[in-house]
DNA sequence: GGAAGCATGTAAAATGTTACATGATTTT
DNA sequence: AAAATCATGTAACATTTTACATGCTTCC
């Protein structure tokens, strides 16, 4: 099942919607972080609903307008959810990463926490990668002028090792706030 | 022009290189910020060939291999990618950003600290956005559980204020090393 | 003897984007 | 009078992924 199907299910995981509403809010300016159109929405719904991971709770026309469908979140549905994002997950894929945080407040703390400390751990290895290599290579060359393609390849090295020790903190405070059950 | 050919100018402009080596860079660890795969390589190649953006250094078989053919980037290929990196390009595209900020050694300053000013001020916006969002749902809501979907809708935008906090502060250590024409 | 590396390329499948289609209502 | 909103859906196109195809050599 590819991820714009359990983008879907973490919504209706929440509250029930209609697609048009799932669509509102996913290229909304919050959770923002996946994006939808009509082709991909449509199809995924009844195909969802033939395996019996969503069902339909109304379908009400209001007047005019062509009939709203309000779809509700099953019971298996849940469950597929669940197992999607209690699984591991590409390394380095950081969409995917987000999504599945999206619907951890499905998943007990025993089974998020290991999670949060295996990609914590994969962070620093990426950073140890990426700082290692910055230094060799200002080592190797000396100052470098903004117009040497090395100043960009640091440059870019640089804004990799922002984010992974963005993302380090960021799984500390997760473990901590998980932890204490608050945030 | 898709992302993909300017991402294979990219390492063109730095050095010839065969279709194989240039996958080998990008599916390596450092620069893996951008995947590509058969499909997309050597059609592109073709298509850039075609078009007089990089043209054949060399075509040499080694005793049995297939033969090994060395791509050079010309004058109007670099003029494209110069053209491209020069151009605001998507708001919110990371990938994109990334991958123009590794030619950036290509344009004047006068160019590039305008371009890096207006990113910045696009991620102080959205940072701005997110942090009164995440302060509306804590304020309205008290202190959240694990359990409940706004723990986890809370923790995702924190990411992002993570994202955001870290975009800008590399925007300004950019526009320093670029003023200062050195790192 | 089998796997991995070098090196090109193609085919088929999945996924994603853009545009179109309908149609009444409300806003500009 | 035109444009935007609600609400569903389809068609055509572009892009991306995965797998296949060849074939010789070197490493395990």
């Amino acid at each position: 099942m590819s991820s714009i199907q359990y983008a879907l299910l973490s919504l209706l995981a929440r509250e029930p919607l209609s697609g048009y509403d799932m669509k509102q809010q996913m290229n909304g300016r919050f959770t923002a972080f996946y994006k939808i159109n009509n082709n991909q929405l449509y199809p995924s719904l009844a195909k969802m609903e033939g395996e019996g991971l969503i069902e339909l709770l109304s379908h009400e026309r209001e007047s005019y307008r062509p009939a709203r469908k309000v779809y509700k979140i099953t019971e298996a549905g849940i469950e597929s959810l669940k197992a999607w994002v209690a699984q591991p997950g590409k390394p380095g894929d950081w969409e995917e990463f987000l999504l599945k945080q999206y619907s951890s407040w499905l998943i007990e703390p025993e089974v998020l926490i290991p999670l949060l400390e295996e990609n914590k751990r994969q962070h620093e290895e990426i950073l140890a990668e990426y700082t290692a290599r910055a230094a060799m290579l200002r080592e190797q060359n000396g100052p470098l002028t903004s117009d040497n393609p090395l100043f960009s390849t640091v440059v870019v090295i640089e804004m990799g090792v922002g984010f992974e020790r963005m993302s380090i903190e960021w799984c500390d405070n997760m473990i901590r706030w998980v932890k204490e059950n608050r945030i």
